[in-house]
DNA sequence: CAGGTCTCCTGCTAGC
DNA sequence: TGCTAGCAGGAGACCT
């Protein structure tokens, strides 16, 4: 599951590929896949456009192109692969992008993934990303900001790290590996934490998705960033998916919070 | 405003 | 062996 590490995987694996082509033709296949705007629209627009840049912002990848911004969220299992023309389109491969010598496709199994076609100016003070919280290396992100966000959050801080309007690109993986870091059990409400927890929070998630950004993210189950790359922070991780904790060696906390499987350990973590 | 629940999807798995 | 019910999960819609 794509989550901010794969997402900048997959920017930099498609910028080798992408930058300067030019968009000759498109074909959706799966049109709810297509926010906003009609099918018809979304080929008409993006025809004869450039790709110029391709950035991220929280899990979003933004295509920057001459007139627009093509803002593509992969969801559980959102992934792209460059074709042939004459390589078979399978049935998850749902919008697919054509260029002079080869062809873009997006593939998704569960057909989570969505796409916006913004016009260019002022994207990001337009939703979805004007509904985005602070990246995790902004230095606005600190403890007086963590604690105004969290002042009256009685949920979980396992739910509210997966809040994207407060820090981005957190997901269920990270999450776990974050709180484990920083010694914090998922169920203590946000409200609660003290300065020094925040302050672990902010610094061990910039310390866990930058890893995971070296190592090119995480494959787990079918998750791969675009075809034939594979992450390797499955092998770094602590605690999501495991059974032992690798300090105390006690047995691992599979429950779940407001329906997401979370790994901790009940020992380490108070 | 905060939080709970439902929804979208399909592949996989546990259980019979 | 073959079937099905149930589950996974990011984020938006909708309700309380």
């Amino acid at each position: 599951m794509p989550e901010l590490p794969e997402v900048e995987t997959v920017k930099e694996v498609l910028k080798k590929e992408l930058l300067n082509q030019k968009i000759l033709d498109v074909i959706v296949n799966y049109p709810k896949m297509i926010e906003q705007i009609s099918v018809e629209d979304f080929i008409k627009n993006l025809k004869n456009q450039v790709i110029i840049d391709i950035k991220r912002r929280g899990k979003w990848l933004l295509f920057e192109l001459n007139d627009y911004f093509l803002l593509s969220h992969l969801r559980m299992e959102g992934k792209y692969y460059i074709k042939n023309f004459d390589d078979e389109v399978t049935r998850h491969q749902h919008v697919i992008f054509k260029f002079k010598d080869f062809e873009l496709r997006y593939n998704d199994t569960r057909k989570f993934g969505r796409m916006y076609l913004l016009k260019k100016n002022n994207i990001y003070n337009t939703k979805p990303l004007s509904e985005l919280g602070y990246e995790p290396w902004d230095v606005n992100l600190n403890i007086e900001y963590l604690k105004s966000k969290y002042k009256n959050k009685k949920n979980p801080i396992k739910t509210v790290l997966l809040d994207q309007s407060i820090i981005v690109g957190i997901g269920n993986i990270y999450d776990d590996e974050i709180l484990f870091l920083s010694k914090i059990n998922p169920y203590k409400k946000a409200s609660d934490l003290t300065d020094i927890e925040l302050s672990s929070i902010i610094n061990n998630t910039k310390v866990v998705l930058e890893k995971a950004i070296k190592l090119g993210g995480t494959t787990i189950k079918s998750y791969t960033s675009s075809e034939g790359v594979h992450g390797r922070f499955q092998n770094e991780l602590l605690v999501h998916t495991k059974k032992e904790c690798p300090i105390c060696h006690n047995k691992l906390n599979i429950e779940k919070i407001n329906g997401r499987s979370t790994y901790y350990c009940a020992n380490c973590q108070k």
